[in-house]
DNA sequence: TCTAAATTTCGATTACTATCGAACAATGGA
DNA sequence: TCCATTGTTCGATAGTAATCGAAATTTAGA
């Protein structure tokens, strides 16, 4: 059983979300577990090969922005909503509505 | 007479306004923007020499957060707060705002 | 025209990061 | 126990970026 690290919630900056999620990939990740509730890392849709979306994922989980929950040799994914929103209040929403909103979301996916 | 390039707003970028503001360094500029009106380079107060200064500076305005209006040999920044406002609703006052709040910042100013 | 002031550009260094494929690890089921 | 599934780690590569000091640029003023 293997430990990973997740930030508590003082522990989490600022810079590190931002960072984070400046990355389209990283974007839509966060955007796929925001639209299904929990999906695991084979489920979601991304435009990069496996170890790529392992790495993606790593990132957000030690910044701050997901929760990843162990079951088997399945990951459930989950956005830290509640983490977030006490620490940056309005972050995460404003984020994720305007990439959803937006034509990178499209793009991505036309790569793919 | 240098033309600044500056992007539309519709051509302002989710990841790239993400990525701008990721670093802490440029951070504090936005924030120090934010605190002073209409600020030169000059008189912004961040812990890097001045040729870094302006590498940061480039990345904001080529993101579009910030404006740079040239007079003689001074540059004035300010906020693209409307676009931005525009384009991702709540955005930057979430970012702001958070770091503000922050550890982040009282860090770097220590380290000056 | 010369000089000082404000800022940028350039060159170099160092460090990080996105990506892939291959190998590895862990788990559950046949 | 063997195998398929799920995901991570490793090694390599290529691109990007933060930083500094020195040199260049641009403008205002003496």
């Amino acid at each position: 059983m293997k430990m990973l690290y997740h930030p508590d919630r003082a522990e989490i900056h600022l810079s590190s979300v931002l960072n984070a999620l400046s990355d389209p990939i990283r974007l839509l990740i966060a955007s796929e577990i925001r639209k299904s509730y929990e999906p695991t890392c084979g489920t979601i849709d991304v435009p990069v090969v496996k170890s790529t979306l392992s790495h993606h994922t790593r990132t957000l989980r030690e910044a701050g922005v997901v929760n990843v929950r162990v079951q088997g040799t399945q990951r459930f994914l989950s956005l830290r909503t509640e983490d977030l929103e006490l620490r940056f209040p309005g972050l995460l929403s404003s984020i994720l509505d305007a990439f959803e909103a937006s034509d990178e979301k499209k793009e991505l996916m036309n790569a793919h």
